[in-house]
DNA sequence: CCCTCATATTCTTTTTTTGGAATATATAAC
DNA sequence: GTTATATATTCCAAAAAAAGAATATGAGGG
């Protein structure tokens, strides 16, 4: 029960569900999620934290940085169905349409 | 978006999953669950709504009580999904078979 | 060793959520 | 009408969550 209860906590707010959306286009580093999402950095950082408590999320270091990528699945049988089923869920949200548009222009040489 | 972290939001409390699974197997009043549940009556009203809001569960009156069953998910494509997904999850979770084996014993006649 | 930069943690404030007591509403029986 | 019962709503207290400022940690370069 409270693995299921996690993850359904861990998506339920509207931040996390960008940053999910986010990793599905690129692996990306703390800064660049800040720097996406307007958000302050222990914010952002807390916010990871809670997604790879629910096992949708997975960190590894890289020299400076903390790369975070959507996890595979295997902590959480509903972290890979949640996960699976956002791939193809508000793609055509408008909100998620634009951050994902601007991904491109959000990289680390620039912000961190 | 909105309609998805409802749904998230909704599901991401062990009560609410809990009346989710036990309307899995019964139509129920209020005072069912609320005896199923042992929570006070206006909690147990309050779950229901967000719920209800989420497109989870549906609500119809029948004389003094109040029915509430799960949703076919023509409201919500996110939560048609989930509820097809909790079909089959927690199935072996001891406090939700404790709960649902609890359930032929509950009934509007001896408690309201 | 010192300095810088990226990230994590602590601390505090604000907001949201949960729960129940008290109250309101709605229906059935009389 | 009055009464009883089931449910919804209001109100308030306690707990949890979200946000950012300040601080701590950890890695790389000098």
């Amino acid at each position: 029960m409270k693995l299921f209860v996690d993850v359904s906590k861990a998506m339920s707010d509207p931040n996390r569900v960008k940053i999910l959306k986010m990793l599905q286009h690129k692996v990306m580093c703390v800064c660049e999620i800040t720097g996406a999402l307007g958000l302050a950095q222990p914010t952002v950082s807390k916010h990871l934290k809670v997604l790879e408590g629910a096992g949708l999320v997975t960190s590894s270091r890289d020299e400076k940085w903390v790369n975070y990528s959507l996890a595979d699945g295997s902590f959480s049988p509903y972290a890979a169905t949640f996960l699976g089923n956002l791939r193809h869920w508000m793609e055509d949200d408008p909100e998620i349409k634009a951050l994902i548009s601007s991904l491109p222009l959000i990289r680390r040489e620039n912000i961190c």
